[in-house]
DNA sequence: CGATCCCTGTGACAAACTCACAGACGTGAT
DNA sequence: ATCACGTCTGTGAGTTTGTCACAGGGATCG
């Protein structure tokens, strides 16, 4: 279970901080816990906080007007939702979202506590800024896929990356799609011409990696 | 001419700031003048300040591996380059370069005096998200237009954007084609449709827009 | 057992990207 | 003036990606 007194053991950047600053953490730190599927902030309802996640994983996507979707990027267990609480101040028509992609145990701090957190501790401020730093090279990361690498790279970089240590995923054609912010379609057609090579093993809702090797060289392409 | 006791004026985000603060941004901000063409920050040479440009402008752009580019963003005057101190703080390899696009006045706040600032100045924090948040929503936005978006509406877009209240651009096809993340062969093509309904005139090296209605009435098609 | 819903496969066509190359336009040197 | 050269523009042909339409295959539930 989650107590507030060892929660920030999963946040090494936060390890330096002071005595006073520590409690100024301790009193303005809510816990709270998601089921999986909860919509953490999304158009209708700004996020409030900056949300530090504990265990769990949280999807961060864009939808267009017409329906597509493309996932941005993922917040871990150990990380924060920074851009949210940037995009707060000025509440544009902030038209990503929020998901709780597990159930999800994270820390809530306000925004007056964060404002004093940044002015009080230089190691808070690392931490926020840090943060920040490798969300928006994410954002180029993807901005450059998009634009300028071919589909296939992309379908097996994205295999890879989810299914992670594992050799089994378990997620549909049209969820890998809205990854890669292209039409189910596509994706398909690209797993199938993997699986006639044999680098994969397609059943519904199901893609088993039989042959990483293969894969891996085509994700590392040129 | 560039003098320390009125740059600030162009900051209305820096208004209300105290004695104390005024004195630390004074102190340490160091005025510069840069000619058109100077690479601010890339690859090489990250950026170890805080930009405030007084004016002027700066085009943030991304590099691929195979030689093509796109236009991210670019800061005007009156605005900051947040972007650059985060990735500062956690030097990625980061393969966005800044470039000044024309000659440029601007204040250089070192990353010590940030700090500083940022601790001391709810209204300086207050004007350093603000940033961020623009900035950031650009990017989704970006992304949002790559990923979904037609590119003869995404061309009519960028030529209004580009011509503000003129009525000519001087740029070239290929100049274009990376404001889009896209081929000059696809922007010509693009163009010379535009041409044959009418839109617009092409001589080389300029584009010169005749009928803005319709390319008004493209660029916002669903 | 059907009815229904979602997931997957595929053909046909449109849009965008790539490659190759030709011709037009400037600029500067002779 | 003329020529050479580099850059910019136009275009055809082929590939990749996106769109649309639709058929069939599990899964689930009454």
């Amino acid at each position: 279970m989650l107590t507030e007194t060892h929660w920030r053991s999963n946040f090494p950047g936060l390890g330096g901080i002071s005595e006073e600053v520590s409690k100024v953490l301790d009193n303005s730190a809510k816990p709270v816990s998601l089921a999986a599927g909860t919509v953490v902030f999304g158009p209708g309802s700004p996020a409030q906080n900056l949300l530090l996640l504990v265990s769990g994983a949280v999807r961060v996507q864009q939808l267009s007007e017409a329906g597509r979707e493309i996932v941005l990027y993922r917040v871990h267990a150990g990380e924060s939702c920074v851009l949210t609480t940037a995009c707060l101040l000025a509440f544009e028509n902030y038209s990503a979202e929020g998901v709780a992609e597990t159930d999800v145990e994270a820390i809530l701090i306000p925004r007056d506590a964060f404002d004093t957190l940044i002015s009080l501790s230089k190691e808070f401020r690392a931490f926020v800024f840090e943060a920040y730093s490798k969300r928006i090279t994410d954002l180029f990361l993807v901005i450059e896929e998009i634009a300028f690498k071919r589909m296939a790279i992309r379908v097996a970089q994205k295999l890879l990356e989810l299914v992670d240590q594992g050799r089994t995923l378990h997620l549909t054609h049209q969820q890998l799609a809205i990854e890669l912010g292209t039409a189910r379609e596509v994706v398909s057609r690209q797993l199938k011409e993997f699986e006639r090579r044999g680098w994969l093993r397609l059943s519904r809702g199901t893609i088993d990696l039989c042959d990483r090797a293969q894969l891996t060289r085509l994700a590392e392409a040129p």
